[in-house]
DNA sequence: AGCATATAGTAAGCAAGCTAATGGTTGCGG
DNA sequence: CCGCAACCATTAGCTTGCTTACTATATGCT
């Protein structure tokens, strides 16, 4: 049969996965005043400082509207800032402040304890081969989103 | 060394994938009018119809709260139907409506393109693999989460 | 120069996660 | 039988994701 109903479906497996890690770490980095998708903004920078909030939207690979709000909260905070660009007015570079440092470090050490308490039980031949089954799930959707941003305009109507 | 910063980490693609999942899902279901979590809610009571709220949150492993309002939402769609317990007042059984059977139809091979194009180019072996790999992973979490919820309660005072 | 187009960022509005607090029922123990 | 504890559901409020629409600035073409 073509539908192995397994359990729930590798969708929804994938799904609760991420949502419990959201969880466990959102609760975890609580005490310093952060969310989970805070982190990622500081962590991102924490090895490219400055870029700015549309480079920051790619990298993240999140809109940049979302970003833009995110910025919001985690300057707001104190641990970032935005900079003027002098040539173009358009553009915010994003930095670090001093903050930031120590923080970024004793936050890495939660993360990467989670990360391997998520892990644990599984082999590192067996954690290379969930990364790289991951990555060609996401670059198989991420080629369904483009196919299907051609597709929309004229799927049901013909012309005339 | 220890942290092999390969990519961007497990955890990170491990997001990224379930949110461009979550994206894809979701504008191929809106033609239907429904989202991916709608979409759960309809796809577990089309195995187990006439669950109550707190069923439905347990099984799909989300907050009651959340449970209700999407709920609220399929059922302000005609989709399902809340149902009143003669001998218990507290609870609702939910329920599919008639015209929920042909959509779930329709939208279960929506789901399923989905999932095959999403693992496109992985071997029954490498999905095996994943399942069994996430599935380790949203133990571990899981195990995480109860672990934490005893400490909190005195982690820096100490009694008297 | 001047207008059209593209690009960076912002704003508003919706969905869905979570937590914490509240209200209504049930059931149990004294 | 009365009151307390447990339990179902709802409400309100926060964050983060998305989309769509808007402003402001830059650039480029005529």
């Amino acid at each position: 049969m073509i539908i192995h109903e397994d359990d729930k479906g590798l969708g929804f497996l994938l799904g609760d996965a991420a949502r419990l890690l959201r969880k466990v770490i959102d609760r975890r980095l609580q005490p310093f005043g952060l969310t989970r998708a805070q982190w990622a903004v500081l962590a991102m920078l924490a090895s490219r400082d400055g870029l700015s909030q549309s480079e920051l939207a790619d990298e993240l690979e999140i809109e940049k509207s979302t970003v833009g709000r995110l910025i919001d909260h985690v300057e707001a905070n104190g641990l970032i800032e935005r900079r003027p660009m002098a040539n173009d007015r358009r553009f915010w570079r994003v930095h670090l402040t001093e903050q930031a440092r120590p923080l970024i470090a004793r936050v890495t050490e939660v993360i990467l304890a989670t990360r391997t308490e998520m892990l644990s039980g599984l082999t590192d031949e067996q954690q290379r081969r969930l990364s790289d089954g991951l990555a060609v799930i996401k670059s198989n959707l991420s080629a369904a989103l483009d196919s299907e941003a051609s597709k929309p305009p004229a799927p049901l109507s013909e012309p005339c």
